[in-house]
DNA sequence: CTTGACGTTGACGTCAACGTAAAGCACGAT
DNA sequence: ATCGTGCTTTACGTTGACGTCAACGTCAAG
């Protein structure tokens, strides 16, 4: 049952994306699938990639972002210069992604408050007719 | 001190952005400042309010997406159906928002995985030009 | 009363991230 | 051999979110 490579429109499939969107990523250097012929085929390891593309969208990422920050991790580089630089992205991203998480929880907090008022007044309705 | 509502140009500065996505913003019904002939004048709940725009779009949700949240926030609706229905889309909003805590939680561990692994790699090339 | 400094309204330009349409290869089934 | 089906490339269109520019109002200072 395991089968191999997979073509374009089912990972599509599997990501809820469009083959356009995917082919998309292919040029802009995010995803790089082998080439049998003409046709694609997507392992393992760029079903994974794929997946980390469309999470760095979710996260409101622009590509070129997505597809530096994939690289970064991608890197061996072996060389102290690269690693500090590496290091300094990483305080980069990582401020970025702390924004984010607050902003989340804020959000995530607010709905909380609607919902409890929004609870709050249906049961005061329900009250009210109930006496009427 | 208390100075009281403030200018385009004051508030734009104030959140980083330009008048010109101020103005978009309002173009879009996102915020409506008060006129003083042809003058806008931000009051303090003006300016929450475009913090709150700014939040969302730095959650990356599209303005007319962020329109209907603010909006949903707004309403005082009194009926039972408006309150049922605000309670599904809080639904909706919590599922979005999970999403992306989920993304945002997932990306910071494998950052801080990356990170451990370079300032492994940074010892272990220390060490080698100590033994060198 | 002119001169800036700021504000305002269109109108048009731009860029990212795709969508869509056209036309062609590959390949198994009829 | 050709037919359909799926994949491919090429090219152009579209949408959201602004940027930019021109032309004009306004108001305090000199």
């Amino acid at each position: 049952m395991a089968r191999g490579p997979r073509t374009i429109a089912e990972v599509a499939e599997q990501f809820g994306v469009t083959h356009r969107t995917v082919r998309y990523y292919e040029d802009q250097g995010l995803v790089s699938p082998e080439r049998r012929g003409t046709q694609r085929l997507y392992h393992p390891r760029d079903t994974v990639r794929l997946g980390l593309v469309l999470r760095g969208r979710r996260l409101g990422f622009a590509l070129e972002e997505i597809r530096r920050i994939l690289d970064m991790y991608d890197q061996q580089p072996g060389e102290a210069g690269q690693l500090t630089y590496l290091l300094a992205q990483i305080v980069d991203r990582r401020a970025d992604l702390d924004q984010r998480r607050r902003d989340v929880e804020d959000a995530l907090a607010e709905l909380d408050d609607v919902e409890r008022r929004c609870r709050r007044d249906l049961s005061a309705l329900a009250a009210a007719s109930g006496d009427g």
